[in-house]
DNA sequence: CCCTTGACTATCT
DNA sequence: GAGATAGCCAAGG
């Protein structure tokens, strides 16, 4: 575990944990959150490195597509996951339950 | 030290 | 709108 890990690691799976149900974020955006805004690539290491329990099927691309190749195991797990938190796909882009909140996980993050 | 490899992103054809 | 290109940056060989 290197420095850059340590700091990294943390703060990507707080955000990743905190992101509400229903609710999807890209890398980029959890990497800016997290304070290193080009590390979208980190992100994912983070959390293939991440043993323990991540709501890792909430983090899609920055287009609203799914990181994985489609019709791969993966793939659909991470759309099953997301169906069953109300989620919905349309031309392999997903459609988040809730609208976007950026500003309501900035708060609950960081506080008020 | 150089090169390749990503669960990436934005931009240009 | 799909493919190519160019940035990006840590990790591992």
């Amino acid at each position: 575990m290197n420095a850059f890990q340590s700091k990294f690691d943390p703060l990507v799976h707080g955000i990743i944990a905190n992101i509400p149900k229903g609710q999807v974020m890209s890398y980029g955006d959890i990497a800016r959150k997290a304070g290193f805004p080009r590390h979208s690539r980190m992100v994912a290491k983070s959390m293939t490195r991440c043993s323990y329990e991540l709501p890792w099927h909430r983090v899609i691309r920055s287009n609203f597509t799914l990181a994985f190749t489609p019709k791969t195991v993966i793939y659909n797990k991470q759309k099953q996951l997301l169906l069953a938190e109300g989620c919905s796909f349309t031309q392999g882009k997903v459609i988040p339950a809730v609208t976007p909140i950026a500003e309501d996980l900035d708060k609950l993050i960081w506080g008020p």
